[in-house]
DNA sequence: ACACACATGTAAGGCGTTACATGATTCC
DNA sequence: GGAATCATGTAACGCCTTACATGTGTGT
């Protein structure tokens, strides 16, 4: 058995929580994953096929009435694919930042220039922060017990807060030390 | 003027830091920007074509007496071209996490299941931790006024320090849950 | 003699985004 | 009637990693 693709991880896990098209998926990875791990349509059609191909969900065309579209659904196959990921070791975290990288090269710059960029770093995060504390209010609800959905994105939200924080007070120990 | 690639980003701004060749590059940011900003010599190699093509660098064959190796130098647009690419706007941080997202699908595991993924996380970061901890202890040396490279490992340090205590408070906090 | 670090490169393949193309239904 | 949303897909292109191929110099 392959390992599943990137996408396919989130297909699979969507798919299990309750979508059941493609178009559902992206809508559900936009508001929920999204921050930690994306998906576009150009990916997640193609790999709706491959999977179908692969025996891992099963399609079913709904033409008649409503709107055209495909329904998906996991098979016995396609759950176990699902769980064997989900329980397997796997990798680390990745991590691109380019505003990180500006700052490393930050001897290259005066110091005006690098307190510009930290401004636009802050901003920039503050304002994922702010979409990621939109979602969270539209979410609390259903909660008997652990949500683990809340708890990924109370992560997102910790981990951006902590960001805008640090922004913050870096902005203020180079503005401190300019005026040596 | 095109934008510069991701790799030609970091070429250049090594470049200027002071490495000379593709293989000092890749020696460079595997002990600095490895965490935020990678690059492997299948990009390294042709983009340092590229740029020569482009005039952002120039080349020199060092054969005679040493061992065969290209040394390359920013030109004057190459220089430009940094600087620029330095105090321009610029995009969102990327970050993609797999044990984020199997932690986002814990409602089809049991707890027991999703606690062991919770431990290889922390311990997968922490081993992340004290690798930019050991090049911390190296790099503390010529710190005349503020040394923006360390600042941005020290980011990296906080950022994981803070990823690792999340998932020792969130481990305490299913095992409590589990005892109800 | 052998291992390790220095050094350069290519090829194949996977992953991903963006833009484009198309069309139906629903809401105002 | 028009805009937004639902819905499916493809094509082009860019980025990246891994594995492979090759060879020299240095230290033990």
């Amino acid at each position: 058995m392959q390992e599943l693709s990137p996408t396919a991880r989130v297909i699979l896990g969507m798919l299990r929580l309750g979508a059941r098209t493609g178009y559902d998926i992206k809508r559900y990875t936009d508001v929920s994953t999204r921050f930690f791990w994306g998906a576009s349509y150009g990916q997640i059609y193609p790999e709706l096929r491959r999977l179908g191909d692969a025996g891992l969900v099963e399609a079913e065309d709904e033409p008649p009435g409503g709107r055209r579209r495909r329904l998906y659904r996991l098979t016995a196959a396609g759950e176990r694919a699902l769980h064997d990921w989900l329980t397997s070791p796997g990798r680390e975290f990745e991590y691109r930042d380019e505003s990180l990288l500006k700052l490393f090269f930050g001897n290259v710059l005066t110091r005006d220039e690098v307190l510009v960029n930290l401004r636009r770093m802050r901003e920039t995060t503050e304002t994922a922060l702010a979409t990621l504390r939109g979602i969270e209010r539209n979410a609390r609800r259903d909660t008997d017990g652990i949500d683990y959905e809340l708890l990924a994105l109370e992560y997102g939200i910790g981990l951006t807060a902590w960001m805008a924080d640090w922004c913050k007070a870096t902005e203020r120990r180079l503005s401190e030390a300019a005026e040596d």
